[in-house]
DNA sequence: GGGTAAAACCTAAAGCCTTTAGGCAGAAGC
DNA sequence: GCTTCTGCCTAAAGGCTTTAGGTTTTACCC
């Protein structure tokens, strides 16, 4: 019987490709064995389980995520800085959907500890150097930034903003810009 | 064989229960026929399938939520308002967990319409009318108050800031402190 | 109070997904 | 060339969903 070489890297690889196609919540066992052509069973060889699946999804969409958001913020301070990761995060959603609904998986706390999590948490930290923050004020920051980009994408991706006829990108901008200007009242205070 | 006297609407509630118990995503129509002690097979005559059985649970969410929020703002304006608002997402997602991640179930546009998501986003436009916005300025608001509200509840709920020693309940008033103070500089502008 | 018809719940069965156990055949190493 | 390991397979059990068709209960009406 020809081997087809799965690998848990492979899998896991089909799996965000799987989810960008299908919904995160929609990527089985089965359904990438069928794409391999090969019987369910022999995922296991390389997966522990479904949960283990999703898992190393979420962690490969995490990792890349990071990636592409130190690449965007390499070079730029301040406000630039503050608008390329804040796009990254919108662009990698909207290109690929299933893979940022997996960046969200609930993850056991020492999973996600050694995951890229910490990356993300470091560079949004790095974000507000350009801003000159104190502690706690710094964390405050970190948590609004962060729930700010995610909240966003994620009501836009769920459809949330169809209702009104205002650009979704304008209101983007905006509220980049709205946060700019925070940040940098907090600074002065 | 004694009936038990199931509706839609004891399955929704029972449905909404459980969530809480066990996570949203773990609601499954066969876990609720056992918790009435009745066979599978009887639900389906009141509930269509497993994805009705969803809809009307995130739907039912939605309605209790609106209600809270409601009822918080109800008699407050300005901050007071925006506080209230703010608590009563977040004490809900916190109280019920499961409901709100109901909530947050992909509704298709039509039964979305239909629900109470309009009411969410007019009492988020009712908010802002403390701080006098003119359009667009005033839907970008509606969009970054919301995304900042459901960001943080979900970050929170999904353990995203047990990292840090910095207590939650202090970076949520900071925030509801920074959002009111923009929004009044937006005002003046 | 008895008849009837709708409603509520049941049995049966098919289909799909997950997961484990054990087997065979290529691939790699000696 | 032989052994051993690995990769994929067959088989099977258990769970959830959904449909079809039966039976009992309830409620209404005469």
């Amino acid at each position: 019987m020809a081997r087809v070489g799965l690998t848990a890297e492979r899998l896991t690889l089909a799996g965000a490709e799987l989810a960008d196609e299908v919904g995160f919540e929609h990527v089985t066992v089965s359904e990438l064995a069928r794409r391999f052509d090969v019987k369910v069973a022999s995922l296991y060889s390389h997966v522990r389980n479904s949960h283990d699946l999703k898992t190393r999804i979420a962690l490969f969409a995490l990792e890349e995520l990071a990636d592409r958001a130190a690449d965007a913020v390499a070079g730029r301070a301040g406000k630039d800085a503050l608008a390329a990761f804040a796009d990254a995060y919108r662009d990698y959603a909207r290109q690929h959907p299933g893979r940022y609904d997996a960046a969200r998986f609930r993850l056991d706390p020492q999973t996600a500890a050694a995951g890229a999590g910490v990356r993300h948490a470091r560079m949004t930290r790095a974000i507000l150097r350009g801003y000159d923050l104190a502690e706690p004020d710094q964390t405050h920051a970190v948590r609004m930034l962060g729930s700010v980009f995610h909240g966003y994408v994620s009501l836009e991706a769920a459809g949330g903003f169809s209702h009104t006829a205002v650009d979704p990108q304008v209101s983007w901008d905006w509220i980049i810009d709205s946060l700019d200007t925070l940040l940098r009242t907090l600074t002065t205070r």
